[in-house]
RNA sequence: GCGGCUGUGAUCUAGUCUGGUUAGGAUCGGAGCUUCCCAAGCUUCUUGCCCGGGUUCGAAUCCCGGCAGCCGCACCA
């Protein structure tokens, strides 16, 4: 298969791609080129090169600064205009204690041994496979118990191991002087947006659901990166928490959505398969047979599929990949991938997750702040009930400082199940019990009103990976035309350079009146590229490798008629067009309102 | 992290085995010429032996260490 017949596979109808054959092994030699290509027109390149480069590490170069600009923009116009989810910005650096709660602290760690005499490192769950189910669930306690009693040595030369310590992925420093105060480099910026809840509860006037939304850096400490710009160190994420009611996933817009035809593999039997064939099925279609399990997953499965398809992305090397039991993060209920086709294979670039309440309920626990929502009852409910009601004074008098805690003790008592003989009750404080008789307290029925109910949301997060989502644009984008011959088609509006605009040669004459139009364009707020080097051809192959869609060529004619020819990148077609139109005409291919072939010859 | 292979201007590459002139070529890029519409031609110019150490009179070349890349294994999501 060639490049171009691969190409002409990406415009196939949706009932195509169950049967889309892609050659997987033909993918492999683009890399290699996109990778040239990109440092050569300043998309991006591993960073510190003149350093020796550093792993996982990228640099982006002005194109690739613009390109991924343009995809924010697009982004941002979807889920925060359009959709109306609040941004916010949290700092990246953040305080150990954050991290206890989510869970990164103690999940996102490897625990790791190292040998005392030839001081290999080893997995400390790895040496423990033979004596456990599930190794990787202990901790460093029960890990080190382990490898005393089974006496454990190092596999490669029979030496004493160290005790266990965890290698955690995330980047450690310390805030302030001194290293009292640890803080990490946030893994993901969802936590900033999960501590934040409650006044952001309060900015959506107390009302669920709401979504909110954060762009920025991310970072993880990866033992080994690998396959460029896929597996980065620091990475820019694109998240979305969307916070619900977890008695009603359903969403307010799921019918504009749930027409959209999808390619979905679903967990488990699908997925085993040598080439797993995906099911191209509507929304609505995957829940009725229970493939999806929420309108809500649909409908940002929906979303993102309008996303990926406006930036460029779409066909037969998109596909929708559901988690599978093991692989789902550790705060994870459900998870779907929308993964793209690029000769690392197939790569992850949007994660949805159904996060069900577990990082507000972990924050609620560990922060101490209610982070919770009250669901108003339509009429508040009566309801008689039989409690334990205290005698403050009794009980202080009889108990001091503990009376706190066995108050609370007894309040938490069903009054139903407190017998009715008078005899006294026993509560247990700290491992100890008390006896508290019954002068300290009495069961009373009582009248309670209850108006709403306090509830933990659950979260659902589509999370965009955006190095990952820039670096397969740029690959889908690729062809070559002729031998080494190459072009970027990206769609208009996320091109880093919207129109270059061209003196046929570096006259005078002829460089002023490309400038007086460069001057129109950009009042139109387009990214014009000015170039009077070399051929014209040259000059065309050039914005051909940028992917910019559109070239404007000023000749003697111009200067005649006032006209200019206007170039499309795809079609090599030129056309003459008055210049007085230019910018109108323009404007309006690059918002895709026009059509190259529609365009009337001034 | 382990093992194998590799590292020459921005890119591709000759030279490395067998140490010895000023590291050669092509592309890209810059300046200029050319009424020049698809990488045309001509003149001219810039940028390089991954880094550090060792062996040697002398290292791109041999040795050691590091860094980076690719492949496989492992790991991660």
């Amino acid at each position: 298969m060639t490049e171009l017949e691969r190409d002409s596979d990406i415009d196939k109808t949706d009932d195509d791609v169950e049967n889309a054959d892609i050659d997987e092994s033909e993918l492999s030699g683009r890399a290699g080129k996109i990778i040239t290509l990109a440092k050569r027109r300043g998309f991006f390149w591993n960073s510190n090169e003149i350093y020796g480069g550093s792993a996982g590490f990228y640099d982006y170069g002005p194109l690739g600064t613009r390109l991924e600009c343009n995809l924010v923009d697009i982004w941002r116009d979807i889920f925060v205009i359009q959709e109306g989810y609040a941004e916010i910005s949290t700092p990246v650096i953040t305080p150990e204690m954050v991290f206890s709660a989510s869970g990164h602290l103690k999940e996102f760690t490897d625990l790791m041994v190292e040998c005392k005499k030839c001081s290999e490192p080893f997995r400390a769950d790895q040496l423990l496979t033979e004596h456990h189910p599930q190794p990787d669930n202990l901790n460093a306690e029960e890990v080190n118990g382990m490898l005393t009693e089974f006496g454990i040595k190092c596999p490669v030369c029979g030496g004493a191991l160290s005790e266990a310590y965890p290698f955690n992925l995330m980047f450690k420093t310390n805030i302030g002087p001194g290293s009292k105060r640890i803080g990490y480099l946030r893994p993901e910026t969802a936590q900033g947006m999960f501590i934040n809840f409650h006044l952001l509860y309060r900015y959506f006037r107390e009302k669920i659901p709401f979504g909110v939304v954060q762009i920025g850096r991310a970072f993880r400490n990866e033992i080994s990166p690998r396959q460029g710009m896929i597996r980065l160190r620091e990475f820019k994420m694109a998240e979305l928490e969307y916070f619900i009611d977890p008695s009603d996933k359903s969403h307010p817009k799921y019918e504009r959505i749930k027409g959209l035809k999808i390619p979905l593999l679903p967990a488990g039997k699908p997925q085993e398969e040598a080439k797993p064939t995906t099911v191209a099925i509507t929304l609505e279609e995957a829940i009725e047979k229970k493939i999806l399990g929420s309108e809500v997953m649909a409908y940002f499965i929906g979303l993102t599929y309008e996303y990926l398809n406006s930036i460029g992305l779409s066909g037969p090397s998109l596909r929708f990949r559901q988690h599978g039991e093991k692989e789902k993060a550790h705060y994870a209920e459900d998870c779907w991938d929308a993964e793209i086709l690029t000769s690392f294979g197939w790569i992850e670039c949007v994660g949805i997750a159904d996060r069900s309440c577990y990082d507000i309920e972990r924050h609620n626990e560990y922060s101490g702040h209610t982070l919770a929502v009250t669901i108003h009852h339509e009429q508040p409910i009566e309801r008689e009930v039989k409690k334990v009601i205290v005698d403050n004074k009794a009980l202080g008098k009889k108990f001091k400082a503990l009376s706190v805690k066995i108050k609370a003790a007894l309040e938490k008592l069903d009054g139903n199940k407190v017998a009715d003989d008078g005899s006294p009750l026993k509560v247990n404080i700290d491992g100890k019990d008390y006896e508290i008789d019954r002068d300290c307290f009495e069961v009373k029925t009582v009248t309670e009103k209850e108006f709403g109910k306090k509830i933990i949301p659950h979260v659902i997060e589509p999370s965009f990976g955006l190095d990952r989502i820039t670096f397969a644009l740029i690959e889908n984008s690729y062809y070559e035309r002729e031998s080494s011959y190459r072009v970027l088609r990206f769609k208009p509006q996320v091109a880093p350079i919207n129109a270059g605009v061209f003196p046929l040669m570096a006259k005078p004459e002829l460089v002023e009146v490309t400038q007086k139009c460069i001057e129109n364009l950009k009042n139109m707020k387009l990214n014009i590229f000015y170039d009077d080097s070399g051929s014209i051809g040259r000059r065309y192959a050039r914005m051909d490798e940028a992917g910019t869609p559109f070239c404007v060529t000023i000749d003697y004619d111009s200067l005649k008629d006032n006209t200019v020819t206007i170039r499309e990148r795809d079609s090599t077609d030129q056309v003459r067009i008055k210049i007085a139109n230019l910018p109108k005409i323009l404007n309006d291919l690059i918002e895709e309102k026009l059509i190259f072939k529609e365009i009337k010859a001034a």
